[in-house]
DNA sequence: ACCCAGGGTCATA
DNA sequence: TATGACCATGGG
């Protein structure tokens, strides 16, 4: 059965990691902005945009709609990608502000807020997933090329599903707990960072050592 | 000098 | 639906 090899490779991790704490950020609203910005980004490059919208009090929806377009993109600058990643936020916060904030969204239901935020342009599938997970706390399985790699690699998943696919399974065989799916994407994250790129028996046996993935059955 | 990072959109076939 | 081009900084 499927569903005791997913929970034992979470398990592993667990023990070799030990706690992530994820999201870093003090609140809702920063969790979502580090969402949209770590597209494809290394976190260390977005803790730096973040921290120039700090130091001038513009991590805040109504500061970031007011923004000018090239002031906002150069606050952004070091998170790359940053005149897309300024239209982006903008476009996230408008919406947000407009449906609004929190309390607000948070009345909807998992799949219409899912949808609502899809709907916005900058946001994709994993965007919206690390939102619903991160900052609203719905059980949400977030799918990233980290995720595809390891359980391929492992034999767990059929390499050419989708995201949607990918998600449904993960929702289908693991319990729906915010606090482990929380945990099981960023170890996963974390274990990606400790492991060769290249070879693809490097994440299943290099850590056999103290690999927390090897002896997965 | 190259590779890639906690993706998404858009144009093309 | 399925690839490919494009976006761009910073650390290894």
């Amino acid at each position: 059965m499927k569903r005791r090899q997913y929970n034992t490779v979470y398990n592993k991790l667990f023990d070799a990691y030990g706690q992530q704490h994820w999201w870093p950020g003090d609140s809702p609203f920063e969790i979502m902005v580090g969402a949209v910005l770590t597209q494809n980004t290394a976190w260390s490059n977005v803790e730096k945009a973040i921290h120039n919208l700090v130091t001038r009090n513009k991590l805040d929806p109504h500061a970031i709609i007011r923004a000018r377009l090239d002031h906002l993109a150069n606050w952004l600058r070091p998170s790359g990608y940053f005149n897309i990643k300024a239209e982006r936020l903008k476009n996230f916060c408008r919406w947000y502000v407009d449906a609004g904030e929190y309390a607000e969204l948070d009345k909807l239901e998992t799949p219409a807020l899912r949808d609502a935020l899809l709907e916005v342009k900058g946001v994709g599938p994993e965007t919206a997933d690390d939102i619903l997970l991160y900052a609203f706390n719905r059980p949400v399985f977030v799918i990233d090329a980290y995720t595809r790699r390891l359980f391929a690699r492992l034999g767990l998943v059929n390499g050419k599903q989708d995201y949607e696919q990918m998600r449904a399974t993960f929702e289908r065989l693991l319990k729906p707990d915010v606090d482990m799916f929380n945990e099981y994407h960023a170890l996963i994250v974390r274990h990606a960072k400790n492991v060769c790129r290249t070879r693809p028996t490097c994440e299943t046996c290099v850590l056999a050592a103290g690999c927390p993935a090897a002896g997965i059955e």
